[in-house]
DNA sequence: GATGAATGAGACTTCATTCAT
DNA sequence: TATGAATGAAGTCTCATTCAT
């Protein structure tokens, strides 16, 4: 077994273990059992449990924000923006939910110093997706907001769908609310909703 | 010291360390030097730690509903309501912010029975609520919606905002924007918006 | 409730106690549920775990031997005080499986001081027991042996059946063997085995 | 120190504990102390208190039989198979006293599970035996009785013998008896104990 | 006498981590 | 690099016993 094999086995393991009885909750032996790796090539490959958490952590979260990023630089326009924005999220989460799960939460899992890691990281993926969208509040399409409610109106209740479907306390799918939480945002974000003649099926026409 | 008072020290105390460090990482130890308890009056108490969650548990999510009741037995109308369900929410995890991060981060750390019995009590406190709004979906106020969509629309973005104050990844105060959230709340949900004469600051008059 | 009741119904829920976990597994706790009285009640009335044991210990060895002493007091020959005691020590287990195999279980369960105090009371009703046999050792009826041979030929297999029983490894009810196992002592212990003519089943003839 | 070694010194240690203090009063601790092992080890080998004490069984009474196999096997006539049956064991009590005083102390001690290993293990070295024996019960040399009256009737009085000798209530050295236990289940066992010249102590002229 | 809340020592066990092979 | 035996700190929980009411 190569190296990149054995880490990625690990990994795997790791996720579906963190995800199965919480990070806290996971021991070396669950992992061990189920990735077919010893412990010292464990502690060899991560260093601890925490090196493992935050390997996969930063690997969801890069993932998951590339996607973003690369669905919302074919939007032609505000509305198609957010479009996007609220399906590609939910998308990735119901495609991934094991890591989606695992990103939820995170909490105080992960170590003070990784955690400012994560955030700087963030925030810079956010400023990203944030300037393709600037032209949009410039010329008035999006309202001006105080920042921190940009993140809440958009995807919150997208997220607590999210959460709801990830935790199984219900059956409906995420995706088929897709046009549903996509136009709730735009009515709550844009300066004048009315103004739309956008069928989200086509976005591309 | 008296029995009800020994048992809501180490209440209070519990309340305290699991925000501090997790429910999980709080150990017995940790809740006997803050609760001032001895150990065997903890398990004399409570059984085991997760019985400490689970009276916790149980404590919030009562005194939340019931917040949350008597505030939107008052509305007059469906604005109102949605105005009263959103403030309310994000006044009480203003008030006692440990309570709402415990309760948020519930997870796997309390058993699978008891988490039967919390799913049915919240289903509980959660149809009496729709029972106030009824009316007005039949009269045509409120949309018509797959009902897994009201929590979401109607809380998430609130929620959203709440869990990144309560991390303290924000300073700024959820107060602040319950207007904006309930009104985005409201014309997501309302057949027609646009007919609104209200101003939440005085609903009473 | 009687002090006289609550005594004995603390002594006869600890007896199955014990039986059932063995006296160090079984806890005040254990006890005091299947006797309804209160912790405080049974360390008032018996000090402590060990006073449960020694008082039930007492009772019931002293019952036993009582009993053996009654039966062998009968006899009108060697023959038959020799199955008076094997056939009332079965006979006396299988009426109270329960107190058999607390007896045989004693251990180390009770404490040193009481450990000599029972044995001292034992080797006196042995002696008793044994002064009834004398004549007929003096008329060369029974073989003269070291002392320690004649508890375990004459009582060795009827025990050995009886731990096996209560055990529960075996169906097979000891009082079907009394016939046996009596005469199997009795041509151990007899000078002259072939010399009777004595029908078990009717002894009082 | 080698791994067998290891775990051989935790048994020993355990042995020794086991009967000083009795299986359920034996703690980890005890353990540890005299096997100079960590907890971490203990655990690692055996996984928990029960698991030492099982293979601490298994170690003895696969040990006991094979004695006894052993010297039944080299026996030529139905008299000195039931002599060498109880000559050995005696002579392996009295050699390894702890290791009887665990054996015949096993009681709840453990587990459901092991306990049916246990009894079928023991029943088949027991049927290995009883094959041997098998010629002379057909020739009618044996007598036939109910199965569960043999090993009461052959091994009954050196087992209650051998007890009072563990529990230190008897000076009496029990290979001292050997010659009239091993007799007296001769006189019980046969058909007719009186056709004999044997001279156990010459059993290989 | 009866009650049961309170105590705290101590038991078992788990687990992250180290390190010799 | 890989392995897994070894370590020991730390956690959860039990339990006999005390004592105020």
């Amino acid at each position: 077994m190569t190296q990149v094999d054995r880490k990625s086995a690990i990994l795997s393991a790791s996720l579906a273990v963190f995800c199965e009885k919480g990070i806290e909750a996971a021991s070396i032996e669950d992992i061990r059992q189920r990735s077919q790796a010893s412990v010292g090539s464990i502690y060899h490959h991560f260093g601890n449990k925490e090196g493992i958490a935050a390997a996969l952590f930063t690997q969801g979260l890069d993932n998951y924000w590339q996607q973003i990023k690369t669905n919302v630089a074919q939007a032609s326009n505000a509305e198609f923006a957010i479009h996007a924005i609220v399906s590609t999220h939910l998308q990735w989460i119901v495609e991934q939910p094991d890591m989606a799960r695992f990103l939820f939460a995170r909490r105080q899992a992960v170590s003070a110093e990784h955690d400012d890691a994560i955030r700087q990281r963030t925030a810079g993926h956010f400023k990203e997706v944030f300037e393709k969208l600037k032209p949009w509040f410039k010329q008035g399409v999006l309202r001006r907001l105080p920042i921190e409610l940009y993140g809440p109106l958009l995807l919150g209740p997208s997220q607590e769908l999210a959460r709801n479907w990830l935790g199984g306390r219900i059956g409906f799918n995420p995706l088929d609310a897709i046009d549903e939480l996509s136009s709730a945002a735009w009515r709550t974000l844009a300066t004048n909703p009315a103004h739309t003649g956008t069928s989200y099926g086509a976005p591309k026409r």
